[in-house]
DNA sequence: TTTT
DNA sequence: TTTT
């Protein structure tokens, strides 16, 4: 359904203004002090596992998981010759994502992923370390439709990965991100007189 | 804090399998038997305003809005002539986002939105029309600190807009994206033996 | 190689300072005097040809194609139902890309595209007429390894498509992104000696 | 100019198949034998520096610099309380954009990247090194319309920095990317009869 | 080693 | 229907 209207754009709104609506306090990121500068963290990726997956979890129960994604790149140089490039990212894997991911996932699977970078840091020897990898918010598995993605000599992965279950091509969101669905719940199936416009 | 392990990659995990977690309902968009194919829609757009934003609501009380970006792409072509190249899209922000973007955005606003595309159909004379549009996660107030983000005869936008209001620096969520913060909550501030790695 | 030194980061470069490199003038896109505002278009999709490919070529004799693309997206509504969403995207190849693509791709065939938008512009009977479109800047094939991708009754594509072909999972920039290797050649396989920190 | 057809989608191409066009040495990514698997590696941030800038230059003249990226990210934590994040990301600039960024950014100055990971390896005392950090391969000027975009204090910065020079809110690309329009020439200003669809 |  |  369209969000358009036949009548003037600059009219005031059909619907006379409701109540204010319960803040969801989710929202309150943008407060009129604060002192926030603009800021944006995406990273988007494509690649094959470098090892199987071996699913944690939290004391809590939250299933977590640490994988590891090779990014093959290839360019021609300016002297013509091929530059092969690969890029090896660490990405955590949170929640019903991370539980996909050991399910549908082994060494050599082709995956995509959408999330942010991170900066770990931790101290060794009285010395801080840092290292950044990628909090993965969405997962999306690639390959052919046999499910293998990849090789199968996973004998030594832990707890037996799922290479024998039937591998649906589907996507997973974070626990964050799948609990919250882009946009309000009537837009997907409400009546023309939904929209106000 | 770290994710990694001083002990070997391949152990076992440390915590014994819990019980399976409450599967989150929106969390099962992988089902066996689906035939869902690899997807992803994302746009990422910076530009201005090309009018005021009219907030309006849904009669169900959600704050909705429709605003005009032009994306102002300039580039050399191969005769080194420059190419001036406008792109102008629809976006539709919702909730929260909307609320904030009609108080802190008016004509002309430098803005930053991450979004997805949407195609919207509407029957006419009989006839079927199309049109592309974004649907915003996520948007991000830019512009010079004073907040005017643009030009200021706003004299005609509809309720009186908030150029006379600080305007913070800042970003934000669409309701769904803003209510699931993307990671588990204990993944913050938790003591070293949270993580199970 | 690492481009980070042993020596404290505030000392003066190394390398006395050359004279100007030789502009290309591609990359006089900043002028002093020039009121650019900061602008981005960036759209990234993955989806399923609707129609088999079409290669034209411009009476220069660039190949060209537009191809359709449908993204599904399927979410749950916020009463636990499954939403699903098609977008209809059209998207144009040019050069090898759009070789690449009526080689190997056909009707149902997966694949990842990242682009921008674009707004197309034409009269109809006195009345102009908008379109929003993607210019595709880098394509990829994706699916299963037999490369048929999709269905395969393509008897009525346009001089034959190449499902017969093998196809392998691969990168094609357009031309200009291609002829374009992101970074100068000596950064691949240089010495210790050519980073200058 | 529209890129669309009065004529059936279906029918041959007006324009006589060319002879084959020159292949572009760059575009020979895709090679029938190769087993490239898809791959893809994106990187978009918005931030502040987190230092001054010193231009360096490769023994072959080319600049060259390694700034410092901080992105700050804020969101609530499922007891409601703010979660402050910053990543630190140390980015690479080539050709002209590195001195676009040497001339117009400083310490604290607000700043719009897109680039991709890349992943440096070094030996040191016998140990392998890894650490990832960006190369930038567009870069697009924030911040206030004084063009300080940020603190002043640069007393110490290399050789002066630039922030008395006007800044104008502006996009450098690579090197690379930047001698490469995205789209064949004629494409910007071509007449109706160019477009063969 | 950090910015706002 | 357009912004800078």
């Amino acid at each position: 359904m369209s969000l358009r209207f036949s009548r003037a754009r600059h009219n005031p709104p059909v619907v006379p203004r409701p109540p204010p609506p319960e803040r969801d306090l989710y929202y309150e990121r943008i407060q009129p002090g604060a002192e926030t500068m603009a800021s944006y963290n995406r990273v988007i990726l494509m690649g094959n596992l470098t090892r199987d997956i071996e699913l944690r979890y939290t004391p809590a129960g939250t299933p977590v998981t640490e994988v590891g994604l090779a990014v093959n790149d290839r360019r021609k140089g300016q002297n013509g010759e091929w530059i092969d490039e690969t890029t090896f990212v660490d990405i955590t894997f949170w929640g019903r994502t991370a539980e996909v991911a050991s399910e549908y996932l082994s060494k050599g699977s082709p995956v995509f992923i959408e999330g942010r970078l991170k900066l770990d840091t931790w101290e060794k020897d009285g010395q801080k370390n840092y290292k950044l990898r990628v909090v993965c918010d969405r997962m999306q598995l690639l390959g052919g439709r046999d499910g293998s993605g990849g090789s199968s000599n996973n004998a030594n992965s832990g707890g037996g990965s799922a290479r024998s279950t039937p591998r649906p091509e589907a996507t997973s969101y974070s626990q964050s991100s799948a609990s919250a669905p882009p946009e309000p719940d009537h837009h997907g199936g409400i009546g023309g007189d939904e929209i106000p416009f």
